[in-house]
DNA sequence: TAGCCTGAGAGTGTCGACAATAGTCAAGAG
DNA sequence: CTCTTGACTATTGTCGACACTCTCAGGCTA
């Protein structure tokens, strides 16, 4: 064997059954793990905007700031990697994503794709039981809408089109469009003062009451229609002026086209 | 002698191609990352069979036999778990991925949406220089079938597979499509014995070269044709009869209707 | 004999510390 | 005065160890 170890065991050890057993676990609380409470945190410092985009993250400086040691903190950067949030190079440690025109680009196309997969996949929903999430997010939007919360209003956007498209019951498409959505909130918090400029809270959970409503009613190529006209056009109008200095020419291309045509659905409606 | 060490040989597909690592100059040479070669190394465990799906991965034993300690290989398995090929629950470890007929599904649909997605950017292929890797790809199929090489079949197709959607010059398309492709890979593995029954290897290399030829022609549709007909049914008709136990309703629906049809396209052609 | 309880064993979560490397700044030479 | 070179500092990569939790086997009781 490998090693002069002294570890017990090791070698005579070889029984693995009942692996498969492990599936079912719900369990009633979830144990508070270092990792997910960091990572957690750490997204909440980059939402509000106490870490800057492409500020460095120091490990040892954010174990201390979140008293924990630098091992949860380091998996946490991990994740926030994963989701997008943070650029990690090899010797060189993590920083806060900062975002182009070539990432809004990304962002918005392969968003306004993976959209438009679940509600074909989803929309003429089988059992009523999985819009409930869908109305939920659209509740808490028009009651936040009426109470002026600006602050939830980028959150509340994202909840809702996340239960849009977990209707499809597709884990994969939710994963990847949940980092999307979260890539997506960055950019919003990257301009936030410019966010004044858009359509009103109320305008907005009208419009997502809309969609709601098409959902339900099963037409799939309205819902289509609506999304590509709305949320993501308002979206683009808001950041694109600001973030106009560098990306490859496919995306000044699309996003030139995007501008004069006033919608990010695709070229031809095929 | 510890024979566990000298084994970094998944350098081919593997390969995490740093997004932000460009910027501050290209390195000369790979930093010799612990996490990377570990993470290498259980790539080709899994693939290589080593590791059965299902198995616990437990990590000082990984460790021992990988060397190294176990901070690097919790990274790994990290890294693993975000592509897709090792799931983790809190307390109790991490294990190979067993996949389902619902995986099959999630995979087969995304994938197929995204290689569409990826055409439709990419394909009227704007600067001649990013074809080179696709006609390598195309190449190296073509050699190794005619070499008779069963082994390094699946790997091959992958990386033409990839690179036709980096064609896109897309980041955030790619690296989706990456996870998707090591799980396809996964399904491979799982299920090797089944693999003689599919088309003979120069046919394969047949029929990717003729993808590249549309490519380089510039008809868009036609590649997609020919993607939905060929390469995914075939992957289908071999790993679906032998994952008929558990999905979801939706993913039964659509498994039944690409057996019927015969092809992995979107119901209407729209 | 079946079910509950208890104990030991195994394995992950977390920690502090050491070594190695990239970045920085100052001093000296041309 | 500018460029090179050296050391210093800050920060990451890696390691071994400890504590807590989960699992499972064995014994006890009804």
């Amino acid at each position: 064997m490998t090693g002069a170890t002294g570890a017990p065991g090791a070698d005579a050890v070889a029984r693995d059954e009942g692996p498969a057993a492990i599936r079912a676990g719900r369990r009633i609380a979830d144990p508070p793990s270092m990792v997910a409470l960091a990572a957690d945190a750490l997204r909440r410092m980059i939402f509000d905007g106490e870490l800057a985009p492409g500020e460095r993250m120091v490990e040892y400086r954010l174990a201390d700031q979140l008293a924990v040691s630098r091992p949860p903190v380091r998996e946490a950067l991990r994740l926030l990697e994963r989701e997008g949030l943070v650029v990690q190079v090899p010797r060189r440690g993590a920083s806060v994503r900062a975002l182009s025109l070539q990432d809004v680009y990304e962002i918005t196309t392969l968003r306004t794709d993976l959209e438009t997969m679940a509600i074909r996949l989803g929309v003429p929903v089988q059992d009523e039981r999985v819009l409930a999430p869908l109305a939920e997010a659209t509740r808490i939007l028009e009651v936040n809408a009426r109470r002026g919360a600006e602050d939830s209003a980028v959150e509340d956007t994202i909840r809702f089109h996340r239960a849009l498209v977990a209707l499809a019951g597709h884990g994969r498409l939710d994963e990847a469009y949940h980092a999307l959505s979260l890539q997506l909130w960055l950019l919003m918090a990257m301009n936030r003062r410019a966010r004044s400029s858009t359509e009103s809270l109320v305008e907005r959970a009208q419009r997502h009451r809309a969609l709601f409503d098409l959902v339900r009613a099963g037409d799939a190529d309205a819902v289509l229609a609506a999304l590509h006209d709305g949320s993501s056009l308002s979206m683009l109008r808001l950041v694109g002026p600001l973030i106009s200095e560098d990306g490859s020419p496919a995306a000044h291309a699309w996003f030139e086209r995007v501008r004069e045509r006033g919608t990010t659905a695709p070229d031809a409606p095929v």
